[in-house]
RNA sequence: GCCGGAGUGGCGGAACCGGCAGACGCGCGCGACUCAAAAUCGCGUGGGCUUGGCCCGUGUGGGUUCAACUCCCACCUCCGGCACCA
């Protein structure tokens, strides 16, 4: 009986030994070709959870699987350590952040040394150590030069309990919580830095040099939002250019009025005195109203005349000037023009304030409808529409008529003949025309809006109330869902350009506005600028001072870093300390050497992760030098080899966050002449998450934790790495299963045994036959494949399978003649090699156990060879009609004419066959042969 | 509302390019070992039936094909992201 497996006594053992040996140092070596494995480097939030692992296990495994095939492979790991828990530490239990920091630090980095992983030590960074953001600072400093940061007062989003600022993208869900503690942001009025990533906007839409997994592509796509259209230039009534972005100018002639932002700074001077107060608390309650909680946005729109009117630029229209709070000054200029007919919002806007709607594009779908009110028509019209084969339906007291673009004309024609004196009837449609007993008339223009909307008026007193003819046409359910479409089509009532086909009415549009001098082509972005402030201690500290004579004076490179006094002391309530530190707050201008004061907010922690994949070439690079305008923050050597990250592991809630952030890091980066590609990680790769056993979100107070501390101790590393690799589809993840654990633990004890047990029928007893050898190498062989494929393609569950299939089938040859021959070696050396990125302790074990050299971690990644993959006998499936009716064990070569025949004289085949025709006989060579009767 | 992703046994999941659905594991059942239990090993395990065989079965409904989890069309459900972006 050999010893029993104990990964508690092993994995120690090895863990021990590479690290003395320094098994996993990576240095550059030009002799190999070279592989950055990179995966997210957490926060040290105290321990290590299975979610560390789950993202890091199968990365690791991956890396050391490269490593293997002949890659020097470079696999680093470090801490994202500032941050707001730390500072909340402080508060709760009274320790200073930094060694709240350092000492949950060193107990991860014990938690991640059990994991086994081949993470490279000596290169690890942490980014609160003044090593590190000196370079943070120093790429402010650059940013800085090269006018990519700037100072603005602007609203931002604000977390109460946090007590800083947040960027866009830490602000979540509909009801606009803090990301980190889920208190409800506020809107607040800063000075705040900010970077210019929407300089980088178009560039960030380029996927084509990376290979990134399709779901990211979308969120960072759309998260950018691009949109193209015009920028359209009206004029208010007195004059001044008032210009705003559109991307339907195609729709150009259908503005009937204009809504700018409460905030646009036209407005104080447009308002006229009698619109002035109202106007005043209007903006008062907008600004007010992003302040207020969020939760009670009634959709209802609200918005105010303030008695100015603009000049449509195409057709010379007067048209009203509102301001609405859904027109956002932060978002193209700031203005819109309203287009009711083809925008949903202008819509719903236009309705509830009386504003006139005119149909300027064709509907596509050609949809035309008719309602003839009582006492609109003769009797008879009725009859006389279902002889001319038009569909109508009685429908509230009237008829309604379902018509299209082409039965339009004889519509009308009919309506002419059967009209009562009093009476008219609308035909709604892509043109809204009105049938009166003096003539027919199109809603064309506002002033023709004007005129039918009076007939109507005059005829029918209790249409006495409406402001425009869509508000008469809504009050008539049958023409609510034709009212306005959003669709691209014809051009209509646009004076010259009427008739131009949808697909090039907004091309068309803009060129013709171009020639005029009033507008041309533009792009806009959803992106704004990063807004890297926070009020926060437990940070990187911006290197700007403020001098009462120079202003905003940067700190010189040389000076960097600007320390973050480490005995500070933090107030209870949150508060910045530095902002009551006065010695990190008095300094002196570097440029007049009079009095200033420091910036004293820190940057957001997305900065110190932009571009730490750079920091682990040289951890600290020239600490204690003082740093240039042309340093380089990285050692250059190092530099060139090993950029840029060609894998990179992590969790996909980073996708409009960190992984945007860097992408812009590394190409600011390459403008700075740091590097010369344009990407930061050439694959991604997105782990799920795991749930607890109740398929819930893990979490303290729900109790369904599975800490990876108690797992290692009770079944080792080995078992949790393979558990993690073969429980999930790595991509997707899933509940915890804690009785799925026992499996793979119960695989590893069968290895164990498999390779150190003697096999019972005592070795070369009896020759094994050429048959049992081949098969034998046939599944070695074919694992070698599966395993090299899978874990090429991330595929890890299917890893482990393959790799427990083998184990089972030498479980069983085991017992066979073939147990000690040379296949038999080479099949228990490949499941070793196979298995050591897996698990790479009970690898070693059992490798150096059964006399081979130590380290199988040193050793090449076996190859498979095609020809013994190839099998001699087959099953052929036989089919009648597409059902299987048999299976026959044939030759693998076997012609079509042999395994028809073989097929055919098979007792089952023959019942279904049997006195029936044979039509077709369809035979994939090796697999299959279909008869089909 | 818009944009992604996913629906396969009791459970996690396999199935290459359209060719044996359910690999591998969990769970469960039976058996061996044991005084007994645990561990271990062996066998079985999609549902149903008239059980050496047959019928049904990959979210639903249609289609293409000799053949569909796989391709096409329509829909349903769940998960994720965005959401007055002109």
């Amino acid at each position: 009986m050999p010893d029993p497996y104990i990964p508690q006594e092993i994995e120690p053992k090895w863990q021990k030994k590479w690290e003395e040996d320094r098994l996993y140092r990576s240095v550059v070596d030009p002799s190999k070709p070279k592989h950055y494995a990179l995966t997210m480097l957490p926060y040290p939030s105290g321990d290590l959870h299975i979610g560390h692992w789950y993202a890091m296990a199968p990365s690791d495994v991956r890396a050391r699987f490269m490593r293997m095939r002949g890659y020097n492979v470079l696999f680093p790991m470090g801490f994202d350590a500032f941050g707001l828990p730390a500072e909340n530490a402080a508060i709760a239990h009274g320790v200073h952040p930094y060694k709240w920091t350092m000492s949950n630090i060193e107990r991860m980095r014990r938690q991640l040394k059990s994991m086994g992983a081949m993470f490279d030590w000596e290169r690890e960074a942490i980014t609160c150590l003044p090593g590190y953001y000196r370079w943070t600072q120093w790429f402010f400093r650059k940013m800085y030069d090269m006018g990519l940061a700037y100072r603005k007062r602007a609203p931002v989003d604000f977390c109460p309990k946090c007590n800083t600022t947040l960027a866009r993208e830490q602000v979540v869900g509909e009801e606009r919580v803090c990301e980190r503690c889920g208190t409800p942001v506020i809107k607040k009025e800063l000075e705040q830095w900010f970077w210019k990533i929407t300089a980088y906007a178009e560039e960030l839409l380029d996927f084509s040099k990376i290979d990134w997994p399709e779901r990211v592509v979308t969120m960072q796509t759309n998260w950018i939002g691009k949109s193209t259209g015009a920028n359209v230039t009206f004029r208010t009534e007195r004059g001044d250019p008032l210009m705003v972005f559109t991307t339907r100018p195609d729709t150009l002639w259908g503005a009937t009025f204009m809504v700018l932002a409460p905030e646009h700074p036209l407005v104080d001077e447009l308002t006229t005195p009698e619109h002035r107060e109202a106007v005043e608390e209007y903006k008062y309650f907008a600004a007010r109203q992003s302040e207020i909680d969020r939760l009670s946005t009634e959709k209802e729109k609200t918005g105010l005349f303030i008695g100015a009117y603009a000049v449509n630029p195409v057709n010379g229209e007067r048209i009203p000037i509102w301001i609405s709070d859904y027109v956002l000054m932060t978002y193209g200029t700031g203005a819109i023009m309203a287009v009711p007919a083809h925008d949903e919002r202008d819509f719903e806007f236009a309705l509830k304030f009386g504003l006139p709607v005119i149909p300027v594009i064709d509907r596509p779908d050609g949809a035309v409808r008719s309602f003839v009110r009582p006492g609109a028509v003769r009797e008879g019209f009725a009859g006389a529409l279902t002889e001319a084969g038009f569909s109508a339906q009685a429908r509230d007291g009237g008829l309604a008529v379902s018509l299209s673009r082409e039965t339009a004309d004889r519509y009308i024609a009919l309506v002419r003949e059967y009209l009562e004196p009093g009476g008219w009837v609308e035909i709604v449609g892509g043109q809204w025309t009105f049938v009166f007993p003096d003539g027919v008339f199109s809603v064309d223009s506002l002033e023709g809006e004007r005129r039918i909307l009076e007939r109507c008026r005059e005829l029918n007193p209790a249409l006495r109330e409406k402001r425009t003819v869509a508000e008469m046409l809504w009050d008539v359910p049958f023409y609510r869902d034709v009212l306005f479409h959003t669709e691209y089509g014809t051009m209509i009532n646009s004076g010259p350009l009427t008739g131009t086909p949808g697909d090039v009415a907004v091309q068309r549009t803009t060129e013709w506005l171009a020639e005029r001098g009033v507008g041309e082509f533009a792009v806009n972005y959803r992106l704004r600028d990063w807004c890297i402030s926070r009020q926060r201690y437990w940070g990187a500290p911006i290197p700007i001072v403020y001098c009462d004579r120079c202003g905003i004076v940067p700190v010189p490179y040389e000076d960097l870093p600007v320390i973050l006094p480490t005995d500070a002391v933090i107030p209870p309530t949150g508060e910045n300390a530095l902002k009551y530190h006065e010695g990190f707050l008095h300094t002196t201008c570097p440029q007049c050497g009079g009095p200033a004061t420091r910036e004293t907010d820190t940057m957001d922690t997305f900065v110190c992760s932009s571009w730490y994949q750079y920091a682990y070439l040289s951890p600290y690079y020239k600490e204690g030098e003082p740093a240039h305008a042309d340093s380089i923050p990285f050692d250059p050597e190092e530099a060139k080899y090993w950029l840029p990250v060609d894998v990179y592991t992590g969790g996909v809630e980073h996708a409009t966050m960190h992984l945007i952030y860097t992408r812009f890091f590394t190409k600011v980066m390459r403008d700075m002449g740091l590097v010369d590609f344009d990407e930061p990680m050439i694959v991604l790769r997105n782990q799920g998450i795991i749930l607890g056993a109740d398929g819930e979100k893990m979490s303290k107070s729900r109790g369904n934790v599975v800490a990876p501390d108690d797992l290692v101790e009770r079944y080792g590393a080995d078992t949790v790495r393979g558990y993690l690799m073969f429980g999930w589809r790595w991509e997707q993840g899933g509940p915890w299963d804690p009785k799925g654990i026992e499996g793979v633990h119960r695989w590893l004890n069968r290895v164990w045994n498999l390779v150190l047990e003697p096999g019972s029928n005592g070795a070369g007893a009896q020759p094994a036959s050429p048959k049992e050898i081949a098969d034998l190498r046939r599944w070695t062989h074919r694992t070698i494949k599966r395993v090299t494929e899978d874990l090429e393609n991330f595929e890890f569950n299917t890893v482990i399978s393959a790799l427990m299939e083998f184990t089972n089938a030498l479980q069983r040859a085991k017992e066979t003649p073939v147990y000690g021959t040379e296949a038999w070696e080479e099949a228990i050396r490949t499941l070793l090699l196979l298995l050591a990125p897996c698990c790479p302790h009970i690898a070693e074990e059992l490798w150096v156990r059964t006399g081979r050299p130590y380290s199988i971690h040193l050793q090449s990644w076996p190859e498979y060879d095609p020809a013994l993959l190839v099998e001699e006998v087959v099953t052929l499936v036989v089919q009648v009609n597409g059902k299987v009716r048999a299976r026959l064990e044939v030759p693998a070569d076997i012609s079509e004419g042999a395994a028809r025949e073989a097929a055919l004289a098979h007792p089952n085949v023959q019942r279904y066959v049997e006195g029936k025709e044979i039509r077709q006989v369809v035979y994939v060579p090796g697999k299959l042969i279909n008869i089909v009767v």
